[in-house]
RNA sequence: GCCCCCGUAGCUCAGGGGAUAGAGCACCGCCCUCCGGAGGCGGUGGCGCAGGUUCGAAUCCUGCCGGGGGCACCA
């Protein structure tokens, strides 16, 4: 019995207990089970009677005597113990039951239909294409795609989706520096500074040669554009050997090009949330709860950047999602606000179609000391630094590990040393051993045995075990729900730790000339069980699960 | 001034109202005739402060204190 199954049972029981009258009160939706933290409270507990308790105006201990009477006469419950305030303490029969169900299931297992059928656009890192991405946004890019992995394991159909800024002032600024760098020169006022720069007005001189020769405003125009060009291909490149792959690059200088910004505008004015003011056009934001008014169309008759980005959920709404989702840095959560007014300008219901999430920055440290970093002097760390001291898996496993409501501090030293420092190494060690025992199992020519007898698993070190690989879906399904990838991280270090001490407690091959048996089977099955599990796992964060190490 | 995030062990961080608050690192002491010691076992040590909500609060609410990040007809 699984504990998806369990809490179905329960559930069943407390209708049929209602249904009796042996006490009234709602039936709730769904129950929830769960591990308690100590074996002493059985291998399952539930809180249900302390839910029911008030509704029904009964005390909790009696509702819990009612539920578990009735809970024991299920089959595969051994026995069901009221316990405290009014837990249910449950143990069942055999855990056993969850390495079939992971053996069938394979690299499926801990997939839910939680999110079935949703159509999410999923924007995140949409550095601008002026310099290559830092650390921030390589936060975002395995926050991310993590999320992405995780939401489509909960049947979500999504799209990754990259922003591209290539219109505005900071173009304009990107070229004025390249033409100062190919010139010799010192960088301009609030230019960009950094190696990088001379590079790209490189390459841009090197596929132009006419152009030293052009008048200073097309020589500008061709930075301009071939440099947010190559800018961009050494993004892609850079996301590319870190995994992320992006499904679509959207161009915020097309919006204007195909009329997409006239057709937001238009949808806006019918709408009748705009007025004239100060010779421009605003949008009144305000009736939705903005502080303040926004800026569609500037005196000077330009657009603002945030008729743009109206512009751009507009269509992506127009593209067919349900649900628009976007990660940001901390520096941007003052959009919130106007994005979600926007977005009830177009008659749409914020919290329905538009999720904003806001991470908090990242500080990198070298020896425990911060390295001060400015994207402008070009003094940065970026993502191919990152991965190139400490590699992928590293890399991403570290970003992905905390929650995004944490500014996060990584240390370059610490990574890049190969020790439990960095705990990536403690999952993956895990996983190795997994495939290192199972190649010794066919060197000895023990084979896998989907039918092996699961009941035997009977040791207190693997009860653990099985209780920690039933977990799996429902923390697929949270961190999923919560945008919380690094639910999964800190489960599969725990799992780790489990299969760790199994280990360490339960001999999995047979010794000497020992023949094997059957508990030799059904601790192999619990193995493979255990590494089909640490591989979804890291497989849902990005990161590899190394056969060997 | 207003808004957002954070404050948990010496350090980096988990703890989506539940039982005795966890992990890794660091420190101290143990465990190799046998499946990978990148492992296991034991020990030291903690919820910023004050109220409130309730059977129950690290978790929810309010205030204060501390740290970080924002508040454009810039993009």
């Amino acid at each position: 019995m699984t504990p998806a199954e369990l809490s179905v049972a329960i559930h069943t029981v407390v209708a049929e207990a209602v249904a009796g009258g042996e006490f009234d009160a709602p039936i709730p939706e769904s129950v929830h089970v769960e591990r308690p933290r100590s074996k002493a409270h059985g291998d399952y507990a539930s809180n249900i009677a302390l839910v029911l308790a008030k509704q029904a105006g009964r005390p909790p201990r009696q509702i819990a005597e009612i539920v578990a009477a009735r809970l024991t006469e299920v089959a595969g419950i051994a026995s069901v113990e009221v316990a405290g305030p009014g837990f249910l303490n449950i143990t069942l029969d055999t855990l056993g039951g969850v390495v079939t169900t992971i053996l069938a299931a394979g690299s499926r297992y801990g997939n839910n239909d939680e999110t079935a059928k949703q159509r999410i656009n999923l924007e995140f890192v949409s550095a601008n294409p002026t310099g290559p991405i830092h650390v921030g946004g390589t936060r975002w890019a395995a926050v991310g795609d993590a999320i992405a992995r995780l939401l489509t394991a909960s049947g979500a159909e999504v799209t990754r989706e990259y922003y591209v800024n290539d219109a505005g002032a900071q173009i304009s600024r990107f070229a004025a520096s390249q033409l100062a760098a190919a010139r010799g020169e010192p960088t301009p006022e609030n230019g960009y500074a950094g190696a990088y720069v001379a590079e790209v007005a490189a390459r841009v001189l090197w596929a132009n040669p006419g152009l030293p020769n052009e008048p200073l405003e097309t020589a500008l125009e061709t930075f301009a554009s071939a440099g947010v060009e190559f800018m961009l291909a050494d993004i892609g490149q850079a996301l590319d050997s870190f995994g992320v792959h992006f499904d679509v690059w959207f161009s915020e200088r097309s919006l204007a090009t195909s009329g997409a910004v006239e057709h937001a505008l238009d949808r806006l004015k019918a709408e009748g949330h705009t007025y004239e003011a100060d010779g421009a056009l605003w949008l009144r934001t305000t009736d939705f709860g903005d502080d303040k008014d926004r800026v569609l169309v500037k005196s000077d008759g330009d657009t603002s950047y945030f008729t743009s980005d109206a512009a751009y959920y507009l269509d992506k709404r127009e593209r067919g999602y349900d649900r628009c989702i976007y990660i940001l840095g901390a520096d941007h959560h003052g959009y919130i606000g106007r994005l979600r007014a926007m977005v009830g300008c177009f008659g749409d219901d914020p919290h329905q179609t538009l999720e904003i999430m806001i991470g908090q920055l990242v500080n990198v440290l070298r020896g425990g000391e911060p390295v001060r970093m400015s994207k402008r002097a070009g003094n940065f760390i970026s993502l191919d630094d990152l991965v190139e001291l400490v590699g992928v898996d590293a890399a991403r496993y570290s970003l992905a590990r905390s929650s995004v409501d944490s500014a996060l501090d990584i240390d370059i030293d610490v990574l890049a040393s190969r020790t439990n420092a960095n705990p990536v190494y403690y999952v993956q060690y895990a996983h190795a051993r997994q495939a290192s025992l199972l190649r010794g199992a066919a060197e000895l020519g023990i084979a896998l045995d989907p039918d092996a007898d699961v009941t035997l698993l009977s040791h207190e070190r693997e009860g653990d075990l099985l209780r920690a690989l039933g977990e799996f879906p429902r923390i697929v399904a949270a961190a999923a729900a919560a945008r919380a990838p690094h639910r999964v991280a800190r489960y599969l270090e725990e799992l780790a730790g489990t299969y760790h001490r199994f280990y360490d407690g339960c001999r999995v091959l047979p010794q000497g000339d020992e023949e094997p048996g059957p508990l030799n089977a059904a601790r192999l099955v619990l193995v493979e069980a255990t590494r089909i599990v640490i591989a979804n796992g890291l497989g849902l964060l990005g990161v590899s699960a190394p056969e060997r190490m």
